[in-house]
DNA sequence: CTCTCAATGTGAGAGCTTATTACATCGGAC
DNA sequence: GTCCGATGTAATAAGCTCTCACATTGAGAG
C-alpha cells in the first residue's frame, strides 16, 4: 500500500482521508499535517493538492466522513418508546460515539475549520440536526421541536466536549460517563414530556 | 506602546497576552502565531521564549486569564432562590461569556492545547468547577452534587459551543440563544429540584 | 490500434512558522 | 560603582503550506 509501483496512486482520496484521521488520533487536529499525510500515503507533499484545496478542506472533507458515521450510528439505535428513553439512548451513543473514538469529534468540533466556508459540511451537520428531530418528534409538539432537539443536542455534546476534553475530572470510568450522560438526558426528558408520552401528535 | 524606545519592554508578558487574544479574535486560534504576536508587542520573533516555554504555554496562559474572567462574571450573579433560577442564570452567564467574546471561549476550549500537560490550567478548570458546585449545594443532596453539576456544566458547554461554532443554524439572534439556554437549564432543573427547593438533606 | 488530452503525481522553491543558540543590553542588589 | 541575572536580538535550522512548471498515464476519439 504505502510503496506502490504504479506512478498514480489510483485511491490517494481516500488513502488521505485514512490517513488525516490517523494521524488526529496520533497526534491531535494540532499535530496533524498535509505533509506528513502525504508521506505515509506514499506520495510528494504536493499530491494532495490535487484532490483537496488546502488543509482545511482535508480536515473537512474527514470532518465530514465521521459526520457520516455519526448518522450511521444512530441509525443502528432501537429507538425506545417514551421521550426519555430515545433522549437517553441518543445521548449515550452521542457521548460514546465521542469516547469511542476521540479523534473523529476532534475533526468533527475542535478542528478549527470554519464550517461556513465548507457548505457541504454545513449541509451535512443540518442532516444530522433533522434526524434528531425526527427522532423526537413523536413525543414533542410541533411548535417546540427545534428547540427542544437543539437542547437535546446541547447536553449530549456538553457531556461528550467536557469528557474527551479531560474536564469532567471526578468521572473516572466511561460507565460513569454513559451513567452521567443517560441520566441528564432522562431528567431533561422527565420535565419535557410530562408522563414521558406526549399527548396524541397529528 | 508599539514603539518603544527603551531595550527592555517593561511588561512584555501581559503585551503577549493581550496580542494573543487579540489575534484570536481576529484569526481564530488557528491563525495565531508566536511570530505575528511578538510582533505586535513590538519585540523579536524570539523575544516570547523568554516568558512562555512554547506556542502552547502562550495559549494555555491567555486560557487562564479567560478562566478567570469567567469565574469573575459568575462572582457578580446575584443567585437566585431557587435552584431552577440559579441554573438559569449559570446557563445564561457562561453561553454570554462564550458569545460576547467567542476568542476567549475558542481560547478556553478549541485551542488545541493539552490540558493535561498544564497543570496550572487543570487547576483553574476545577476551581471553576468547584465554584459551580457551591451554588447548587443548598438545593442538591451531597451524594448527587458533583454530578448535577457536571450536568449542568454540559448544559451550558453544550449550548455555547454549539452555538458559537455555528452549529444551531436555526438560532437567530442572541436573545433566543439565551432562551433556550435558560430553558434547558429550568428544564434541567426542574426535574432534579422536585418544587425548586431541595428537601432538607438526610 | 493509435493518438491525444485531461487527470494525476513530481520536484523545486517562496514564504511562512516554531524553536534554539550565542551574543547584547540593562536595572537593581550589593 | 560593579556585576550579574533577567530580558531582548540576530542568525539559523527544520518543518509546514501552497504554487508552478513539468512528467506520466489511462481512457476515449478517431
Amino acid at each position: 500500500m504505502a510503496g506502490r509501483r504504479t506512478y498514480h496512486h489510483g485511491d490517494l482520496r481516500n488513502a488521505l482521508l485514512d490517513a488525516t484521521i490517523e494521524l488526529v488520533r496520533e497526534r491531535g487536529a494540532k499535530g496533524f499535517s498535509v505533509s506528513e499525510a502525504a508521506r505515509r500515503a506514499g506520495v510528494s507533499s504536493s499530491a494532495p493538492y490535487r484532490h483537496f484545496a488546502d488543509r482545511d478542506a482535508l480536515l473537512a472533507a474527514a470532518a465530514q466522513q465521521a459526520f457520516g458515521e455519526l448518522e450511521a450510528s444512530f441509525a443502528e439505535l432501537p429507538l425506545g418508546e417514551s421521550l426519555a428513553a430515545r433522549a437517553a439512548q441518543i445521548v449515550v451513543a452521542y457521548v460514546t460515539f465521542a469516547r469511542t473514538d476521540p479523534a473523529r469529534f476532534e475533526i468533527m468540533f475542535a478542528s478549527g475549520i470554519d464550517k461556513s466556508s465548507h457548505s457541504e459540511l454545513l449541509e451535512t451537520t443540518r442532516h444530522t440536526q433533522d434526524r434528531l428531530e425526527a427522532a423526537l418528534s413523536p413525543f414533542i409538539p410541533q411548535a417546540e421541536l427545534v428547540d427542544r432537539a437543539a437542547q437535546l443536542w446541547s447536553i449530549a455534546h456538553g457531556v461528550a466536549a467536557l469528557a474527551v476534553s479531560g474536564n469532567l475530572h471526578h468521572v473516572v470510568d466511561s460507565a460513569h460517563v454513559d451513567t452521567l450522560a443517560a441520566d441528564a438526558a432522562r431528567t431533561w426528558a422527565i420535565a419535557v414530556g410530562g408522563t414521558g408520552v406526549h399527548a396524541p401528535t397529528p
